[in-house]
DNA sequence: TCAAGATTGATGCAGCTGCATCAAGTGGGC
DNA sequence: GCCCACTTGATGCAGCTGCATCAATCTTGA
């Protein structure tokens, strides 16, 4: 065994995982209270009325949400059986298809993008100033494998929609 | 709808799902690779051993590591199944039962201890100065519904073995 | 004393996750 | 053209989670 994490390290991990657990549950109970579907949808609906045609392939999804191929493929099956995406053929790859957001795919992401905004500044935004968010990002990035972030994006418009990853 | 989150709320919001998520697995992988099991089990066979008789009651448990009490009964379980937790009766509540950790339990409670401390210290410890480390804290402390938090120990000896509630 | 309500722990069910694997299709080297 | 490696997406299986509910026991109060 190599060095031992300091007090402070450890703690730092504790909170991370217990605090974020109880943020995150929050605001899921919130929307589920609201009656809305997990997160997970909302982002995938997020991600593909980002997209100028509305549509986007599985492998591209799979990458904007960082979660695995197989958990992709489900997503979009409950997601189609909602009648909330459909899936297209892509007649440039036969292997793949296209996924694409139905009216009533855009419409719950409005109405959910509302009751998220709302559940955002309620369990995070009213107990830090902006300050002290900005310092709480600057610490969790340095947390993050930094390497794969790639990040090119969130520079200007609105904010880029918030997207966990799961 | 309410009041908007600012950008950095958001931002924050983001980070703290996202990178919560990918250091937790980075030390889940840590310890899977090691052919341990899942943190949970850790977290259980810690608060176990914690205890000076070495046995708790469910109840008890749940309490500690802030999870629901269906989860315990299964944890408990699983535990027992794998010969490192015993259920015993419990006179004075013939509703209740005690369970109490094993030598089998102990042992891979120190094992596991190492090989996450070593994996703490690598994901976090070694990305974040102890001052970085308590700064963090002390954000995410504000996040934290701090009405339920008790937060009694932590004072002194051991730093409390790391303990997430998932 | 005894009935109503609370507490303790277990469990059936549905849904989600991760893992491994599969079939279909593509593309590059020969 | 043909073969082999890779990519794309789906799926069977096991395990875990949350929800609802259950049986057993304890406690309270009339």
């Amino acid at each position: 065994m190599k060095r031992k994490p300091s007090l402070e390290a450890t703690a730092a991990w504790i909170r991370l995982m217990r605090i974020q657990s109880r943020v995150l549950d929050a605001v899921e109970q919130d929307l589920k209270r609201a009656g809305f579907p997990p997160l997970a949808w909302y982002d995938a609906l997020a991600e593909l009325s980002r997209s100028p045609t509305g549509e986007m392939r599985p492998v591209e999804l799979e990458k904007q949400m960082l979660i695995p191929q197989y958990s992709t493929s489900r997503l979009i099956d409950r997601l189609v059986d909602e009648g909330l995406a459909a899936r297209r053929e892509c007649k440039m790859d036969k292997r793949g298809l296209f996924v694409e957001i139905t009216a009533a795919g855009r419409e719950l992401h409005k109405k959910m993008g509302c009751a998220y905004s709302t559940a955002i500044e309620k369990h995070v935004g009213s107990k830090l100033s902006d300050a002290d968010a900005a310092k709480l990002c600057g610490l969790l990035d340095r947390l993050g494998c930094a390497c794969q972030e790639a990040a090119p994006t969130v520079t200007s418009p609105a904010a880029r929609d918030a997207a966990p990853a799961r």
